[in-house]
DNA sequence: GCCCAGGGGGCTC
DNA sequence: GAGCCCCATGGG
């Protein structure tokens, strides 16, 4: 139904900011624990996290596992929520390390419907973590929804702003061919999109992408 | 000093 | 389901 609309989003978005690139990360296990690190904080003060794991060496289920929880405090403090935040890696780490030996590559291997439900069955893990370690990590095309989708297709008029997170993915999903590279940069333009938005209150809307087809106040 | 970041869980109604 | 609080750092 909006179908050329969805399209015509993204590629205002690509045109305007080039290819994205996601994830920033060097290995699948970053990918994973980025995406626990993330939720509620800036990405900055992740990078700050995932370089006090690389120096110590403890991007592994295994080893990270081996780290005394005083000291995993320590390495993740910048990402706030720290203490909740150690638990739930070494909640994930001990399901790769007992359940599939450790073997990291077999976990992600599973179909994404069976890969979602094992990721939501673990505490700290939400359906836009579950989604973007499918995405990002799986390399199975579904579609992360996070608050900045929220914001701006309700700002487009395309959504009401109030669905929950299965119906506006399931909009995405039915106007979108199902396409990995697809999905991936879109999400990755929604945030950087959402990044402008936030940084720069309302004088933003005369230089964004979206600006003569946004049905904000203030544009 | 104030605001808010690439959420999620648990509780209440 | 919606609304609330908890978690508890760092940069603009």
């Amino acid at each position: 139904m909006d179908e050329a609309k969805y399209l015509d989003v993204f590629e205002r978005l690509a045109n305007h900011f080039g290819p994205r690139q996601w994830w920033p990360a060097e290995t699948t296990f970053e990918v994973i624990i980025g995406a626990i690190l993330t939720q509620q904080v800036a990405w900055r003060n992740v990078e700050t996290a995932i370089a006090n794991l690389k120096r110590r060496d403890v991007l592994d289920a295994a080893r990270l596992l081996a780290v005394p929880d005083e000291e995993l405090w320590e390495l993740i403090r910048p990402t706030r929520f720290f203490r909740q935040k150690a638990t739930r890696l070494k909640d994930f780490c001990r399901v790769v390390v007992d359940d599939y030996h450790g073997d990291l590559s077999a976990f992600l291997a599973q179909e994404a419907g069976i890969l979602r439900a094992r990721l939501l069955g673990l505490r700290g893990i939400g359906k836009e973590t579950a989604d973007s370690i499918i995405l990002y990590a799986s390399g199975q095309p579904v579609f992360v929804i996070d608050s900045y989708t929220h914001r701006i297709f309700s700002r487009l008029g395309l959504t009401s702003g109030s669905e929950s997170y299965d119906k506006l993915q399931a909009r995405f999903v039915q106007n979108l061919p199902q396409e990995l590279v697809l999905f991936n940069e879109y999400h990755a333009l929604i945030v950087t999109l959402g990044h402008h938005i936030c940084r720069t209150q309302t004088p933003h809307c005369g230089q964004c992408p979206l600006n003569d087809i946004c049905q904000h106040p203030n544009s």
